[in-house]
DNA sequence: TTGAACGTCCGA
DNA sequence: TCGGACGTTCAA
């Protein structure tokens, strides 16, 4: 049996296909796969309206086990079934919103107890430039983070921040692709945004090879449809662009 | 230089 | 509004 999950498309059309030219490899390291106890068909027939919240929280005694050898420390969080592998990513979304609205993933204001990486994130105003969340969960959390640009936090100074309440500043900006640099106004030419690389598409390693994406790719010049970037999808700039802007030269300016 | 892929235009 | 085509940008 193989814990090796291939990320493909709905139909997974690429079980014997993969692109030669297209690297397989997520864009960063720290996207490396871990391994994982259920299979891509496990997660297809498991509706999202199935999925305990509190399953998630707290994983049945048989997930534990699959997901945390006895021999091994309990270092960290365990490895909670890669549900990347839906085709749309709605399982995370879905559990990430139902958490939220237990209450069971809180927004805190900043009480100052540290752990910026920088002054001047200590600094916080009523732009809400320094508000962030903390999950109320023990020693460990269920979710990969990947998971929390789905459900709309981004990460910002180490921290996974809500992108509805930090959107207003850098880094809701800088998670949508774009560099301080091209915000500032300096060189003002089209840029290219780039790929957030964690979400559920961008993880996906193979192209489905049967998208009008990967037929066309010689004409079409684009990415499989099933890769495509859940930010990149989102309209360039987006609502409330220019205020995001402003918003985050003033907070910077503090 | 080449290939991948984003941004934009335009037709259906 | 959506999808295809193409110009352009970017990285290897």
């Amino acid at each position: 049996m193989s814990t090796a999950v291939d990320i493909a498309g709905p139909s997974s059309p690429d079980q014997a296909h993969s692109s030669t030219k297209i690297p397989n490899e997520p864009l960063r390291p720290s996207l490396k796969r871990s391994s994982h106890p259920y299979s891509l068909s496990h997660y297809m027939s498991t509706p999202s309206s199935a999925m305990d919240v509190t399953g998630l929280i707290q994983p049945s005694p048989a997930q534990q086990r699959a997901a945390q050898p006895a021999h091994t420390k309990p270092r960290r969080a365990p490895s909670w079934p890669d549900m990347w592998e839906s085709p749309s990513g709605l399982h995370l979304a879905h559990a990430a919103e139902l958490l939220m609205r237990a209450g069971l993933l809180a927004l805190t204001p900043r009480d100052g107890e540290g752990g910026g990486s920088g002054p001047e994130e200590e600094e916080e105003d009523s732009l809400g430039c320094g508000t962030e969340f903390q999950p109320f969960l023990g020693a460990w959390f269920p979710f990969s983070p990947a998971l929390f640009p789905l459900a709309g936090f981004q990460m910002g100074g180490g921290r996974w921040r809500n992108a509805a309440m930090v959107g207003e500043g850098m880094e809701g900006l800088v998670a949508e692709g774009y560099s301080p640099g091209s915000l500032g106004g300096g060189s003002g030419g089209r840029r290219k945004r780039k790929r957030c690389g964690e979400c559920v598409p961008c993880r996906r390693q193979r192209n489905c090879e049967q998208c009008s994406s990967c037929r066309n790719r010689k004409r079409g010049h684009q990415i499989c449809k099933y890769r495509k970037c859940e930010e990149l999808k989102r309209k360039p700039g987006g609502p409330g662009f220019e205020t995001r802007i402003s918003r985050w030269r003033i907070c910077s300016s503090v």
